[in-house]
Parts: C-alpha cells; structure tokens; sequence
DNA sequence: GCGACAG
DNA sequence: ATCTTGTCGC
C-alpha cells in the first residue's frame, strides 16, 4: 500500500512563484519517491477554490511517479466543506485515486471537544452528517481535520493518517511534502542576506 | 440575500 | 500561505 502526500509551498515576494512537493512512502512508511518541482499558480487564492490553485502541482509531479499510487493525501479538505466536495474529492475526480484531506483549520462543521491524548478525535458534524474527524495526532496540540476524498470512509482516512505519527501536529505523510517544498523554495529565492554585524 | 471560507 | 529571533519549557 503505497500512500503520497502532497503539499506546496507559496513566495512571498514572487506571486507567481510556488513549489509543489509530492512524497510517496510505503508501508514500511519510507519514502520510495520524492518529487519536487517548481509552479506558476497563475491566480491569486480564492475562498472555496483551493483546488485550483494547488492542482498545477499534481498535474506536473503525479505524471513522474514510478510506483502505483493507492491514497493521495493532500492540505485540504475532503469532505469536510460547506458541500462536503472540498478539494480531496475533486482530485478523487481529476486523478480517480482514493484521497483524504487534512485540514489545519476547520472549514465547516461542529465538532465536541476530544481528549488530549494523541490519537484521540471527535466526529466533525455538518447538518446531522459525519463529514470528517477533528484528530490529535500528538499529545496536547491543536487538533487537525482529516476527512475523505469521497471514496474511502471517514474511518479508514483517519486510520491511514494514523500510521504516520511523527510526535509532531502535522502527521509525516503531509509535513515532509511541506518541508521538502519549503526547503526548495529558500534555496531558489536565494541565500539570505544576514545583517551585517 | 449576505457573509464567510481550507492554503 | 507568508511575515520572523529569540525564548520559554519539557
């Protein structure tokens, strides 16, 4: 079961500057593949159209990977969204592979305080509807939104999230895309001048 | 109808 | 998303 996470990372200065990052990892959750490119978003970001912006990057780095992907997992929402059809479930569309989505923040939804205790959640409900979980993936951080891209139970999205614990809020499977991305895009926006001392 | 809205 | 160094705490 190969699992991909993707994510990228936006200039501050360049608005037209961005880096995608895709990472796939198999189930000894070790990354097989890693591809990094740089993008043209084209447009500035809109509310409730954050598929748009982050899809040029799949477009480019999904037609490199080698090995058969079984679940994308992007920043986002699957279907945790005010139409429960955020951007995992239009990838799921675009791509046909399974999604899931992991929010930082909740888009829609209500959902009852859960425990400290990593591991621990809290069903995310929207109009009497199960559309995701709120997730703590480590002890005493913020909780995270994890939900599906459509295909693959609200359950099982989490279960899968759940084999890339790394001690940190942000599960491994979406912060090393976010890391690799990131890193890549200081060392094309050039060395930082240090203050002269 | 209006406003709010993941990254 | 991005802006940002040191600093407080385990």
């Amino acid at each position: 079961m190969i699992i991909a996470g993707y994510d990228i990372s936006y200039s501050k200065h360049d608005p037209d500057l961005a880096v995608a990052a895709l990472s796939l990892f198999n189930d000894a959750g070790k990354v097989i593949e890693e591809h990094i490119e740089t993008v043209t978003p084209g447009f500035p970001y809109e509310p409730g159209k954050l598929y748009l912006r982050e899809k040029i990057g799949l477009d480019i780095l999904l037609p490199r990977v080698q090995n058969p992907i079984d679940v994308l997992v992007i920043d986002g929402n699957g279907t945790i969204h005010p139409e429960k059809f955020g951007a995992a479930c239009r990838y799921h569309q675009l791509y046909k592979l399974d999604t899931i989505g992991i929010a930082k923040n909740l888009l829609s939804g209500t959902f009852q305080d859960l425990a400290p205790a990593a591991g621990s959640k809290s069903p995310v409900i929207l109009a009497e509807e199960h559309i995701g979980y709120a997730y703590r993936a480590a002890t005493d951080v913020k909780p995270i939104f994890i939900s599906t891209g459509c295909a693959l139970t609200q359950d099982h999205a989490v279960e899968i999230v759940t084999k890339f614990h790394n001690g940190f809020r942000i599960p491994e499977i979406t912060r090393r895309p976010d890391m690799a991305s990131r890193e890549r895009l200081r060392t094309i926006e050039g060395p930082v001048n240090r203050p002269n001392h």
